[in-house]
DNA sequence: GATGAATGAGAATTCATTCAT
DNA sequence: CATGAATGAATTCTCATTCAT
C-alpha cells in the first residue's frame, strides 16, 4: 500500500549498512572485518546483510563509491561556488580527521587488482580534476589567478597532493604542518 | 667456512623469500596471497618458510621493510649525489613502472592499523624529508635555487606529490601526463 | 458457493505447486531445489508454499505420492481394460519420456531412510503387483496365457524389470533397445 | 627414503575414508552427510579430508566409482568362472544384504544431472552386459543352455531384474520372495 | 635444517522457515 | 489469505601454522 515508505526504508537501511561497515573496514581493514561483526553491530542477522549485499566484495564495492563520492564532494566543497579560496581551506583540515582516510589507500590497493573499482576512482578523479580546471579558468579570466602554469597542470598537482598529504597524516605526521604545506603550496600555485 | 657460507646462504634464501612475496602481495594482495603459494614459487616447503619469519605478518613486516628501504633508495637516486635535478627525473618515472608500487598502499592501509608498521613508515619518511632538506640546502647556498620557500615545505610538498602521482598511476592515468606534472612542479618549486 | 471456488481453487494451486515442484527436484534434486524457486515459478510468495505445505519434506512427500500414483496409474493403462497386451507396450515407451523418472531414484533412495515413505511405496507396489496378478489370471482362465509360472512371479518379475529398464534410459542407453527388451520378456512370460 | 610406505598410507587411508563416507551416505544421504560427521568418525580433521578429494562432490564420485566397482565385481562372481550357475545365485542374495543398496539409488539419481557419473555409470553397465553375453554365448556353445533368446537381451533382462528387485529389498518386500524369483526367471531364460 | 601431512579455528554464504503487515 | 523481509542455524571449505620424520 505503502511501496515509498518500504523503498525509503531499504535505501536508509542500505545507507546505515554501508555507514557501519565503512566504519569496521576503515577500523579493522577488509580481511579483519567479518560480515558477522558488520550485522550485529547495525542489529541485523548476517542473513539481512546479503538481501542487501551480494557478497563480502560487493559490499566494498558500495564503500568505495561511497567512499570516493564523499571525497569528489569534498573537492566540491573546496572548489566550487567560492570567490575566495583560501577560507575554504578549512575544510580540508576537517577532511583529514575523517576516517574515511584509512579506508580510501585499501581502495587504491585493491583497485590495481580490481578493474572495475579502478575505473570507478579513474572517473571520479577525472571529474575531480574537470571541476578544479573550471574554477581555475574562472579564477583567471577575473584576473584573480596567475596564467603561469596550465590549469589541468595544476588541478593535477592539487589532487596528487592532496592524498600524499593524507598519506602523512595517517603516518602520524603532524597535522599542522600538514595544513600549512598545502596552503604554502596553493598559494604557490595561484598567486 | 661452512658456516660463513650457510650464513650467507640463510640470508640469500630471505631476500628471496621476500622478493617473491613481494611480487605475490603485490598480485593479489595480502589475504588471497598464501603462504603456500609463495613457497612453492620458491622452492621451499611450506614450514621451511617459518624458520626465516615468524608468521605471515611478519613476512608482511620484512616486504614493508624492504619496499621502504627500496622508496628511500630511489629518492636518494633523485636529489643525493647530483647537481643536475632535472636528469634525475627519468628515474621517477621508471619507479612508477615498479610493481612495488601496489604494495605500497596496502602498506599504508595497513599502517592505519599497526603502529610498529606505521612508526617504521613514519622514520624512514622523516629521512627522505631530511635528505631533501639537505639537499635543497646545499642547492639554494650554491644559488642554483630559489629560496622563497622553505626547504621543509619543499621536501614535504616532493614527498606528498610523489606519492599522489603514484596513485595515478595505479588507476591508469596517463603516465606521460604524470611525469610533466612531476616536472612542472619542480621546476615550479626551485627556478 | 464462493467457499467452493476456494476450495477448488485451493485443491488447483496445491496441484499446480505439486507438479511445479516435481520438475525442480527432477531437474535439480532435493536439495538443490530452493523453496524460493518454486514460489517463484509458480508466482507466489515463498510464504505461500507453507500455506499448503508444512515443509520441505512434507512437499517432497507430496511429490512421491503424486509420483508414485502416476506410476500406479501407468501400470494400470498397461494392464488394465486391456484385452490385447501388446498394443499396450507402447505407452510403456513413453513414460521412458517422463521426467519422473528421474524423481523416483531419488524417492526410493529416501524411502530407505524414510520408514513413512517407504510404506507409502511399499504399498503402492502391492497394489500394482496385486493388480497385475488380477489381470495374468483373468488372462490365463481365458486360456488367452501360458500357466507354467505363477502370476504373482511374473507380476514381481515385470515390476522390477521395468524399474530397471528405467535406470538403463536414465543413464542413456539405447531406448529402442530398452522397449525391444521389454517386449521380449513379456512374451517369453506369456506366450 | 621409503616412499613406498607413505604412498601406500595415503592409499590405504584414501580408501578407508571412502568406506566410512559410503557407509554415511547409505546412512543418512548425501545431503544430511557432514563432511565433519566423515572426518570426526575417520578419526581425521576436516582439513584432511580435502587432502584427499576436492570436495564433497568428488568424494561422492569416488564413493560411486567404488560403488559401481563393486556391483561390477559382484556380477563377476556370480557370471564368471563358473560351469554351475544356479549355485552361484546365492551370492546374488547376499548382496541384497548390503548397505551398497542404498547409496546406489542415490548415484542413480545424482547421475541425472551429472554427466560425468552417468557416463561412469553407462560403461560399466556395458561391461557388465558384455560379460554376461559372453557367459551366455559359452554356456550355448557347451549346449548348456536354450537358444531361443539372443544373449544380449538376456543380458539386459537380468541387469534390469536385479536393479528392480534391489528396490524391492529397499522398500522392505520379503526377500525370499525376491531370490526366489531372480531364480525362476533365470530358470525361465536359460532352460 | 627441511619437509609437507595433518590440523582445526575461522569465515562466508545459503536457505528453510517465520511472522508482522 | 498472501506476502516477502528478516532470521540464524547449519555447513562447506580455506589456509596459517605445527611438528613428527
Amino acid at each position: 500500500m505503502c511501496p515509498k515508505i518500504t523503498e525509503s526504508h531499504r535505501h536508509d537501511l542500505r545507507q546505515r549498512l554501508i555507514d557501519i561497515a565503512l566504519t569496521s573496514f576503515s577500523k579493522y581493514g577488509y580481511d579483519k572485518t567479518r560480515m558477522e561483526d558488520i550485522a550485529t553491530t547495525a542489529d541485523v542477522a548476517k542473513g539481512t546483510l546479503y538481501l542487501y549485499f551480494k557478497n563480502k566484495e560487493d559490499l566494498f564495492t558500495a564503500i568505495s563509491e561511497r567512499n570516493i563520492e564523499k571525497l569528489k564532494n569534498h573537492f566540491i566543497t573546496i572548489f566550487n561556488n567560492k570567490e575566495e579560496l583560501i577560507s575554504g581551506l578549512e575544510t580540508f583540515y576537517k577532511q583529514f580527521k575523517n576516517p574515511d582516510n584509512k579506508v580510501f589507500f585499501e581502495i587504491v590497493a585493491e583497485s590495481s587488482r580490481n578493474s572495475k573499482l579502478r575505473q570507478l576512482l579513474y572517473e571520479h578523479r577525472k571529474k575531480i580534476i574537470e571541476m578544479i580546471i573550471k574554477y581555475v579558468d574562472l579564477q583567471k579570466s577575473k584576473g584573480f589567478l596567475k596564467k603561469d602554469l596550465q590549469s589541468k597542470t595544476i588541478a593535477y598537482i592539487l589532487v596528487a597532493q592532496y592524498d600524499g598529504l593524507r598519506i602523512n597524516r595517517i603516518l602520524g605526521m603532524n597535522d599542522e604542518e600538514n595544513n600549512r604545506v598545502w596552503i604554502e603550496l596553493i598559494k604557490k600555485l595561484f598567486y
